[in-house]
DNA sequence: ATTTTTTTTACTACAATGTAGTTTTTTATG
DNA sequence: CATAAAAAACTACATTGTAGTAAAAAAAAT
């Protein structure tokens, strides 16, 4: 598959990587996840994701210095490049477009 | 994982569906993709993923007529049902929510 | 009327992505 | 030092992405 497009869950962990704004690592993003989509995930699925992203050259990451809170293991902290801004352009772009050719617009038919 | 979110291609694949607005099967939808997208797919790949929409509930289809054009089996025609409009809103929504929270907005940064 | 060509669906197989359980590492605190 | 907490790393398997190949069906050619 082209190194273009990203599957479904990759999307939402880069853009939610991009909410964060240098505060993206593991447990972060299973709380932002949660907090704004409704949605939760597993720690494992998104460290998953994050090495394949990363491996794509979507994000890029650094361990962070240990804080003032107990116990654990160096943050590993996720930022999105300047490759991951721009898949994420274009998936839109292309959605928008198949959006706006629809003849008869949907949303909101349900509830 | 859960029924209500579909993969990247499927999601392409169900909005052209709804796009192509009663003439969508096999060809027309590789056409469309072709066109709008300027993405190249197999008819093989199309014609699985609309049997798994199918499964899920998000298309259905019928035969149509045999027309006036030379050879072929009967064309299966697909439309999305309610359930793949609203599994599209959802996602779409979604999505947007994210983008909507990025502290930097990062369209067009490049080009 | 049989063969060929065209159009299309159906089948099969494998690669990439989605998902979550388990283990290991690290550090603060009693 | 033992223990609990926080986090990353590892492992395994299910679902989705992708395309090649085969089969079916009907018009056209011979």
């Amino acid at each position: 598959m082209s190194q273009l497009y990203l599957g479904e869950f990759e999307e939402i962990v880069l853009l939610t990587v991009a909410v964060l704004d240098g505060k993206a690592y593991g447990m972060s993003i299973i709380d932002e996840i949660k907090s704004r989509l409704g949605r939760n995930v597993s720690l494992g699925a998104v460290q998953t994701v994050l090495k394949r992203l990363e491996e794509k050259g979507m994000v890029s990451s650094d361990f962070g210095e240990a804080t003032a809170v107990r116990g654990g293991k160096r943050k590993r902290y996720y930022t999105i490049t300047s490759t991951g801004q721009q898949s994420l352009t274009v998936m839109k772009e292309q959605r928008m477009a198949l959006w706006n050719a629809l003849p008869h617009p949907f949303a909101l038919n349900f509830i």
